[in-house]
DNA sequence: CTGAAAGCGCTAACAA
DNA sequence: TTGTTAGCGCTTTCAG
């Protein structure tokens, strides 16, 4: 005798392995090649096994699937923050060079960049098969250790503003066209995410491009944009306290950012400069925004190189091989409308580096 | 006797539960209460097990605790697009109020709004226990009809340019704003995005404030703008055009976003007019961009709206009641120094309806 | 408070 | 070509 009539908890249990194999009068591992399109099935079983799957609405379990292989085919998009058009970008990237190949994308988003010396949760549980690290400097040496340790395929992209050599690599070839056109007075305005290190080498360090800098009299001021009020009103702010500074004046920014571009392209208007007979700008990241501007900009590419780790790392995890770096990147100068000769010669030989911090 | 000596397949082949049992001396059950913190487990016991965990590096297997529960503790984010700030930003919050809770977010980036009827593959696959959806026109009627069906949980939220009552809501907003001020020729410039049919309500629907405009003589121009060159350049396009017309000219702007708001603002300017004087403008989606330009705008704080989905979301899947609708929201006017009253007073009293296409 | 055992749904040898 | 049989690692009654 049944029980008394009770409602079902659930509506749907969805059909599992079993009831398409019942219904096919096959067994469990005959659907499951069939489904996965794996060879040692009979052409007509697959077929009445597939319209059978199609009309019972059978998906395979990914708990299931995942415990049994090993293998989850999720791969883990690390990022320290998406406010930035060069991140969102870079998720999109790889978001849609995943979905090609049909993983998920679990979107790791850190609070404070390498807060913890622990790896995220979903490594841990192995909820993901790979990461894919947005900026350098997104996860601390430690976790990268660990990663390194635990023998995750991961990789690392190098994105603006992040403790990279690509802040170097950017700027440098701003400088590059901007001293070909003629200008001896440069700033550079870069932002808190920058690592002043790495940057200062700009200004001060060591290598070929530098000592040529000094070499050439070319004046580099490195400014540091910093305060809580969003990128644009800050880098208005640093714009108007170089302004203020005595002596001679840059005759051309390079901007770590498209945010940061706008701002001192309105502070610059405001003083009536005109760009870029007055004063050259250069912008960063090729988003929209320099684009619109007719802003010269250094361009990172940053979904394609997203997209690119992915695919790196999917090559990695079905070809059991190692990771292969893709093909050695370098940014790429866009020459719009916000950049011309200096409308003087040369000014000062001396370089400086100033700090410019902005209130709040 | 062993097989002869062959390497292991792979380094650490990562601690499991029967490991830490083993190591504690109790048996898996008891490893198991105690790592997650369920009563019926003596204190010594758990804080031993704890340790031994800890010293092991265990984890539990999302996989396998997703197979033995159901659950995965973890919830899909279905969006279009993150290039819109709106959306990064409400991607953002619903990735910080989900790490809050300990859940993943698996990042659903559809390719084509509503381009196939099927529910993405992770949630047939049960990847996800819920999903919230960005933006009202994100998923399709067929879709959202499955989701309803299969009993999976789920939470639309209403995001700028999607279809949906927030551009009208906002919009009205704005124009309430506008028309306070004195102004009575206004012009409301939105995207692809937005939906003409639901916008063209505010021009000649029936709405009570529709016909509050036409009863007070005021004159609300639509402006579609569209063309692949980017909000901006498209904004600027479409102002010129705008202002290429015979007749009078509106003395108030409302766009459908921060990018539309900066072409105008950028456009107007070249045109030598005055801002706030001669031209109004009200931006939308309260993101830095207005913030900076100092532009009057109406926010729709989408990152706060995604959040309290999200743990909305979360209330129901743990609570195992429905999804609760989290207070009505509505859009919130900042004003700042974009807008002021028209310099001349009312001009004409003819609502129109004009379209202002961008070539490419 | 703790343990034994039966799955969860699928995959992967190995047989047939 | 197909079926049988073990697990995969964890959770969860139900006894003890």
């Amino acid at each position: 005798m049944l029980p008394a009539g009770r409602t079902t908890r659930t509506r749907h249990p969805k059909a599992s392995i079993e009831d398409v194999a019942a219904a096919a009068g096959v067994s469990t591992a005959t659907v499951s090649r069939a489904i996965r399109g794996l060879p040692r099935v009979a052409q007509p079983t697959r077929t009445r096994i597939l319209e059978i799957a199609q009309a019972l609405g059978y998906t395979a379990s990914a708990s299931a699937a995942g415990l049994a292989t090993g293998k989850t085919r999720s791969i883990g998009v690390v990022t320290s923050s998406l406010r930035y058009p060069a991140y969102s970008a870079a998720v999109e990237g790889a978001a849609q060079a995943l979905r090609d190949r049909d993983y998920s994308l679990v979107l790791l988003h850190l609070p404070h960049p390498s807060a913890s010396p622990q790896l995220p949760t979903d490594v841990n549980m192995r909820r993901v098969d790979a990461l894919l690290v947005l900026g350098a400097g997104t996860l601390g040496k430690e976790q990268i250790g660990q990663l390194q340790r635990s023998g995750i395929p991961h990789f690392v992209i190098g994105l603006p503003g992040t403790q990279d050599d690509v802040d170097v690599a950017a700027a440098t070839t701003a400088i590059r066209h901007l001293v070909q056109l003629g200008h001896t007075d440069l700033a550079f305005f870069h932002g808190r995410l920058a690592a002043a290190s790495r940057i200062s080498l700009l200004a001060a360090g060591p290598g070929p491009w530098t000592s040529a800098l000094h070499e050439a009299g070319i004046k580099l001021r490195e400014v540091r944009v910093e305060g809580g009020a969003g990128a644009i009103p800050s880098s208005r702010k640093a714009f108007s306290c170089l302004w203020a500074q005595p002596g001679s004046l840059p005759t051309a920014v390079v901007c770590a950012s498209d945010e940061m571009a706008l701002g001192v392209l309105l502070e610059a208007e405001r003083k009536g400069l005109k760009i870029p007979a007055d004063l050259s700008i250069v912008g960063m990241d090729g988003q929209d925004l320099c684009e619109s501007l007719e802003l010269t900009a250094v361009i990172h590419y940053s979904a394609r190189r997203a997209a690119q780790g992915a695919q790196s790392l999917l090559a990695a995890l079905e070809g059991d091989r190692d990771v292969t770096t893709p093909a050695v990147w370098s940014p790429e100068l866009v020459v719009r409308q916000s950049t011309a000769a200096p409308r003087n010669g040369p000014t000062s030989t001396v370089a400086a580096t100033i700090e410019c911090r902005t209130s709040t």
